[in-house]
Parts: structure tokens; C-alpha cells; sequence
DNA sequence: GCCAACGTTGGC
DNA sequence: GCCAACGTTGGC
């Protein structure tokens, strides 16, 4: 079992949109490292933090679980969407995702104070320049933020 | 809106 | 395959 933060602008999707559907298509993932995450590594069952990008509080704002093994992403062959990609074809998919299942809104758990907090230092998210939108977290930093999110 | 960091592109 | 130019991310 692995653990996983992932950042959603939550003007796309917050938590609050993820948790009134049964499971969400983790789509619009076009980084290779972060596809990689998902298409290789992430297992159904692996904790994901549901992290909240570029809005007025970046914070880890809920917990979700992966639902899925990967499969293609539809919004690459969609040409009206803003994640189309001409140069990928259903033969030969270039982008995939994972489904994400919402499990509990949390309290807001910001930088600030996540920085504050030792045994998250060397979170990937708090990484000076950290722009990757799908991190891997170790078992010792998704215990802490359990901690932090029930204080 | 600024800008540092970093990924991608394309000429050579 | 190098690397400069360019585009994007995302906190501030």
C-alpha cells in the first residue's frame, strides 16, 4: 500500500465535487512523471490526499483512496477540451488516470503550517519550485497528517 | 500579477 | 544530444 498526494484546483474539482460522486476520473494529468505515478505505481486501495491548488488556501482539504487501475484519458481526443492533445490517438493513448474515490472532507491543513511541522519536511509538496501535481507520500508523513488532521 | 522553478520544444 | 527559448505551474 502506497500513499499519494494529489493537486486539484478545486475551482475544477474540490473535494466537495469529488465527494458527491461515487468515484472521479483523475483527468487532465499532462506531466509524464505524474502520469507515470499513475499508470506504474498506484495500486486500488493506496490513501491519497486530496490537495487544493492554487486558490486562495493551498491545503490538503480531504482524503481519498485510488479506485482504479489506470486507463486512457478521454478529455486527450476531446478537441474542445482544454486538455486535447492532437498528437495522441485511442491506438496509442498517451495519457492515462486513475479513478479517484472521495472518502472524507478534512479540515483545511495549509503549507504554513504543514512547514511548521518536522516530521513533514521533506514533503515533495513543500519542496522549494514543487510544481509536480501527483507526489508520493511515505507512510511516516501520511501518519503525521492524520494526526495534524484530527487536532 | 509577479516570478522562480522546471518541463518541453526545436534548431543545430 | 545539447541547450536556448519558451510555456506552464502555482505559491505568494
Amino acid at each position: 500500500m502506497s500513499y499519494w498526494l494529489m493537486k486539484s484546483e478545486p475551482e475544477e474539482v474540490s473535494i466537495d465535487d469529488a465527494l458527491a460522486m461515487p468515484a472521479i476520473p483523475w483527468f487532465g494529468v499532462r506531466n509524464y512523471q505524474a502520469r507515470n505515478f499513475m499508470r506504474d505505481a498506484m495500486r486500488v486501495g493506496d490513501g491519497v490526499l486530496f490537495y487544493h491548488s492554487s486558490c486562495a488556501e493551498p491545503s490538503i482539504a480531504g482524503v481519498a483512496e485510488v479506485a482504479s487501475t489506470a486507463y486512457p484519458d478521454d478529455t486527450q481526443f476531446d478537441s474542445a477540451s482544454k486538455y486535447f492533445d492532437a498528437k495522441s490517438t485511442p491506438e496509442t493513448p498517451r495519457w492515462m488516470l486513475v479513478d479517484i474515490k472521495a472518502l472524507r472532507k478534512t479540515r483545511l491543513l495549509g503549507l504554513a503550517e504543514m512547514r511548521t511541522c518536522d516530521a513533514l519536511s521533506d514533503m515533495l509538496v513543500l519542496k522549494k519550485g514543487s510544481r509536480l501535481s501527483i507526489t508520493p507520500v511515505t507512510s511516516d508523513e501520511w501518519a503525521e497528517v492524520m494526526r495534524l488532521l484530527d487536532q
